[in-house]
DNA sequence: ACGAGTATGTTTGCGAAAGCAACATATAGC
DNA sequence: GCTATATGTTGCTTTCGCAAACATACTCGT
C-alpha cells in the first residue's frame, strides 16, 4: 500500500537479499514486457544459476512465463525468453468531472480492457465506489481466473497517499475523503490513490520520455490546472504526506491573478487551459486534439491573439522551470496535457528562455520534452503503483481470494 | 567519492549483506557518538550474535573500540559501548573570502583541531591547496598515526560533485577549477567537494534541528548569498550533477532586482545580508554575533529601519519557503546563517505567512525551525561527505598509506 | 547476604542463498 | 560436419545471519 521511501532500509537478512532479487528480476519483466535471461543475467549481474533460480520461483507463482527463444541471428544457445505472467492485472480507475473510468492493465503494461461510464454530473466518492464496482462486475468475465495486484485510483488533487486520504480536489468538490478504505472495502482489493500528475509522471518515467533518465521533473496541464510529479533517483518523490509536486502553486509573476489557493500569480492561475482552448476554438471536451489543433494554427500563422498568448504561457511556464530545476537539478523536464502542445510548437524558444531564466550549469544539463505518452498514461501511472507492492516483494504478495477464481 | 544516489542499488550478493550491515553498526557508533551493543541489536533489528561478530570486524579494521560498559542502573548484563575509533579522522577545509580553514573531525563528530588561516586577498584555488598544504603539514602531529578518510571541501558556489570541479563561484572569483583533483594530488588524500549550502543541510540533518527528520529543506543566509540543500528520505539530494538546492534562485517578486545570475526578482537578489547587518550597525566580521545583535534590537524595539527590512525579509523568506514546500512537502524547513535570526525574532510570523502561502495540506505538516548547530556547521558537513565512503562500506575502504605513520 | 529475575554476551550448529566450476546444449560461421 | 561461442544445468562451496543453549552480570526483594 505504500510508495517505498528512498532511504526506507530493508530487512537485510539472506532472505531479504532473495526478495530483493526476486523484486529486481520482476521489476524488468515488467518494465520491458518481455527479456531474455541472458539479458537478465548481465542486468542484474547475478550469476547464470542465481537467474535461473530466480526465474523458476517467479514462474511458480505464475508471475511470469518462460517461452520459447525467439530467433536472434546471434552465436551461442539461444536464451529463452521471461514474459510477464498474463494473469496478473492491475486495474486504474480515473474518476473525471464527466465520467469514472477503469482500465484492466497486465503486468508488462499492456491494456487489456477499458470502460468509460459517463455520470450526469461530477462523481460523489460514494458514486466513484459504486460506478468503479459496477465496471467490475461488467468485466467480470475478463477478469475471471486473474490475480488482480490492486486498484490505482488517480485523483486531480491533494492525496495522503498513506491513508488513501483525498484531502482536497477542488475540482470534484471532495474533501478529507477516506476513499482508498471504501473503494478497498467495497471491492476486496488493495487500493492506492494518489495525485493523477505524480501518477503521470511516474508512467512518463517508467515508460515515456524519461526511460532510463534518473532524475525527472513532470509538469502536467490538465482540465483541472496544472499540476506536477516528480521522479528522483529512479523513485517517485511523494514528500511526507504525497503532497509533492504541486509546482502549479509557484509563483511566477508579483502581484498576479488571485489562485484558488488563496495566494496570487500561481503558475495554475496564470496560465489556465481554457484560454488556450478559446485561443484555438476547441470545445472542452476535444482535449486530445490540443496538440494537432496548435500545430495546425502554427503551420498557417496563429492569429495574433493566439500569438501572443502562447508567448504569454511560454513565458510563464519558463519561470517555473527554471525555478524547480534550480531546485533539483534534474536531467530532464516532461510536459504533459495541454503544456505539451507548447513544447511542440516552440519547444526551441522555451529551452532558450529556461536557458536564460536558470543558473548556466542548471540549465547545461536540462533537456525539455513533451510527454511521449497519450493521454491514458495516468491509467498507467496509477495500475503500476498498484503493481508496486507486487513488485517489491513478489513472493510475499497475497493476491485477495475473490478476484481468484 | 560519490554521494550514493537513492535508488542505486547495491550489489545483492550475500557479502553485500555484510557490507550493508557493517555500514549500518559504523553509521550508527558514528551518529551516536558511542552506543551499547544492545542498542544497536534493537536499532538494527539484527541478532545479537550478528552485532557481535559486525562489532569485532570493525574493530579490528580500528573503525571502532569497545569499551567497559558505562553504569545504567538497568536490570540485565550489562552492555558494552561502542565508540567510534578515535584514530579515524576527516579533514574540512573552507575557503572564505578572507581566510582557509582547516578542522581535523574525528568519527563520532568531535573537533580535534582546528587552523583558521588569513590570506592577504581572496585565495586562488593555487592558494587555497597551498595553505590547506601548509596547514596540514602543521598538524602533523595531531594527524599522526591516524587515519585520514578523506578531504571535504566547502565552497561558496556551484560544484559539480562527482567530478570535484567548481563550475562557478562568484564571490571567491573561480570557474570550472578541478579543485578535488588538485587537492586530491597535494595531499595523496581523496577529496570531496561540494556546495557550503548543502554542506550545512547535511550537517543539520544528521547533527542538528534536523534529527530523525528525514524530509528537511535547508536555506542558508551566508555572505555570498542564500544557498540551499535538500536532504530527503534522509540522503543529501544532489541532482545531476550536484547542483540541487539552489532555493536562493527562486523568483520571490516580480520584476524585482537584478540577480548575479541575470534573472531578476530572485531571492538572493532582494534578502541580502549587508542590509541586515547595516540596519543593526554591525560589520561584517561580526556575522557570527547576527542573532544575539537581532534579539537584542528587538527586545529594546527595533527602529522603524530596523522593522521593516525585516518584515520584507520575513515576506520574501516566506514566498519561497511555499514555493519550495509546495514541490517537496517536507517535515522541516530549517534557516541558519543570518536566515535564522528572522526565525528567531519572528518565526511565529514567518510561520503564519508560509501557512497562508503555501497549500493547507503542505502546510499543515510543515516545521519551520532556526539552525541549531553554530557556523562550523559548514564544516561538520564537509567531514561528513568526506566520511560518507567509508561508512558506506567500512571494510572496502582503504585508507592513504600517506596519512599511516 | 543471598536467591530470583532479567537482560545481555558467547558459543555452536543450522539453513538459506549466491557463487563457481564442470558439463551439457543449441546456435552461427566456415 | 567441425569449431567457436553463449547459454542452460547440476552439484559443491562459501558466506552469512539466526536460533538455541548456556554463561555472566546486574537489580530487586527479603
Amino acid at each position: 500500500m505504500d510508495i517505498p521511501q528512498p532511504g526506507e532500509v530493508r530487512r537485510p537478512t539472506i532472505e531479504g537479499v532473495r526478495r530483493l532479487n526476486l523484486g529486481r528480476v520482476l521489476r524488468l519483466v515488467h518494465a520491458t514486457g518481455g527479456v531474455s535471461r541472458a539479458v537478465l543475467t548481465h542486468e542484474t549481474g547475478l550469476n547464470r544459476s542465481t537467474i535461473a533460480a530466480l526465474v523458476a520461483e517467479l514462474e511458480a507463482a505464475s508471475l511470469v512465463e518462460e517461452q520459447a527463444p525467439s530467433v536472434t541471428g546471434q552465436v551461442g544457445r539461444p536464451s529463452p525468453l521471461v514474459a510477464p505472467g498474463d494473469r496478473v492485472v492491475a486495474i486504474a480507475v480515473t474518476p473525471e468531472l464527466d465520467a469514472v473510468t477503469a482500465e484492466v492493465v497486465s503486468l508488462g503494461g499492456r491494456r487489456l480492457a477499458r470502460v468509460r461510464r459517463e455520470v450526469a454530473s461530477v462523481p460523489t466518492p460514494e458514486e466513484t465506489v459504486e460506478v468503479t464496482v459496477s465496471i467490475l462486475e461488467e468485466l467480470d468475465h475478463a477478469l475471471r481466473g486473474r490475480l488482480v495486484a490492486g486498484i490505482g485510483l488517480a485523483v486531480p488533487g491533494l492525496v495522503r497517499e498513506r491513508e488513501g486520504l483525498v484531502v482536497l480536489a477542488p475540482h470534484l468538490g471532495w474533501s478529507d475523503e477516506p476513499i482508498g478504505q471504501r473503494l478497498g472495502a467495497a471491492t476486496g482489493l488493495s487500493v492506492v490513490v494518489s495525485n493523477d500528475a505524480s501518477l503521470g509522471a511516474l508512467a512518463e518515467s517508467r515508460f515515456g520520455a524519461g526511460r532510463d533518465v534518473p532524475n525527472m521533473v513532470y509538469l502536467h496541464g490538465g482540465p483541472s490546472g496544472i499540476g506536477g510529479g516528480l521522479v528522483l533517483g529512479n523513485a517517485p518523490l511523494g514528500g511526507v504526506d504525497g503532497f509533492a509536486g504541486e509546482i502549479g502553486h509557484t509563483l511566477v509573476v508579483g502581484s498576479g491573478r488571485r489562485c484558488d489557493c488563496g495566494a496570487s500569480g500561481h503558475l495554475d492561475a496564470e496560465v489556465r487551459r481554457e484560454e488556450l482552448f478559446a485561443a484555438l476554438g476547441l470545445s472542452d471536451a476535444e482535449g486530445d486534439r490540443i496538440d494537432e489543433a496548435l500545430r495546425e494554427a502554427y503551420e498557417h500563422g496563429p492569429s495574433a491573439e493566439l500569438a501572443e498568448l502562447v508567448d504569454r504561457d511560454l513565458e510563464l511556464v519558463a519561470v517555473a522551470i527554471a525555478n524547480t530545476a534550480n531546485v533539483l537539478n534534474p536531467r530532464l523536464v516532461v510536459l504533459g496535457g495541454f503544456l505539451s502542445a507548447l513544447v511542440v510548437v516552440a519547444g526551441d524558444r522555451l529551452r532558450e528562455r529556461v536557458a536564460e531564466l536558470a543558473l548556466p550549469g542548471v540549465a547545461a544539463s536540462l533537456a525539455i520534452e513533451p510527454a511521449a505518452l497519450g493521454p491514458s498514461h495516468i491509467a498507467v501511472g496509477a495500475a503500476e503503483l498498484a503493481f508496486e507492492p507486487l513488485l517489491d516483494d513478489p513472493l510475499a504478495f497475497r493476491f485477495p481470494a475473490t478476484a481468484v477464481s
